[in-house]
DNA sequence: TATTGTTATACTCTATAACTATA
DNA sequence: TATAGTTATAGAGTATAACAATA
């Protein structure tokens, strides 16, 4: 993944931008997360578990847009980190209950930080002004509810 | 890749709006090409090739940011479709140049008609404006090397 | 019967290494 | 010796099918 100049024919290309902006905001994102021991993935696993309680890994997985069968690997890697536990839900034990160990949230806090300031960085080149239009537009995009006030600052 | 709704944690993460949006463009393309026979990357490279003359495999790899091998079984796959053809360059016998044939031009025109009415399909959620500065604010952040300042004008 | 987690398997996309033919 | 194309191979990432435990 190097840095060549951008053919003119294909960057008026909503396809060739939206991929290589991903390609590029995933290899800024792995750099910054790499002091961590985690990826970009695995950090989302952590904040929607931080953001709720008692999920199974298919509420995880649900979240996420992902497998159940990836989200069985991914745990299992968060696991072997020990940064979240699972425990069998006493109500359906059918279910995984995966939960945050004290060790998880202390990388989350951290990694997150980090994420934010690499998101920072990567958007530097755009006015604030643009960077939260961007960011309204691609909600608007992927079907996020309209309306969410993006103030700087928050969280 | 149903859609379901976007979990709240995470929609202001641009990592997650950027691989959505670029999962569900994607999708989009595959079906709005998919009666011309090809997908998007190929449709890249024919964009290429038609922009440009005595383009070999490596300047076309090049210009789309794939690998040299990755080429090789596109354009197999072009060139099984007739839609492309394989010469040996005169003045370098190493170099395949990779011209459009006139079946290649034709379908490049109709399935450059289907892009373009798919993208506008996926942009209207946003206003002319919006859609503009959203597509030149993805310039911005392709074109530019992180981390450094970006002086406007530089190309 | 249906659901959750799991495993095995396969498929796509991509990159690396090694080979060939040319330079 | 270096470069362009090719092939074989391997690594992510993801999805499908089948199975065990549980509902």
């Amino acid at each position: 993944m190097t840095h060549h100049a951008p053919p003119e024919v294909l960057t008026s290309r909503l396809g060739y931008l939206l991929k290589h902006a991903y390609l590029r905001l995933t290899e800024e994102s792995s750099l910054a997360l790499a002091p961590y021991g985690i990826d970009g993935r695995e950090l989302a696993v952590l904040v929607v578990l931080d953001a709720h309680d008692e999920l199974s890994q298919l509420d995880v997985a649900g979240k996420l847009g992902i497998d159940r069968t990836t989200m069985v690997a991914l745990v299992d890697a968060l696991q072997d980190k020990e940064l979240v536990e699972r425990r069998r839900s006493p109500q359906d034990r059918r279910k995984n209950i995966v939960q945050l160990t004290t060790a998880g949230q202390k990388r989350l806090q951290n990694a997150e930080s980090a994420r934010q300031e690499m998101e920072r960085r990567f958007l530097a080149p755009l006015s604030s002004a643009d960077a939260a239009r961007l960011v309204r537009s691609l909600q608007s995009l992927v079907g996020a509810p309209l309306g969410t006030d993006r103030t700087p600052g928050s969280t």
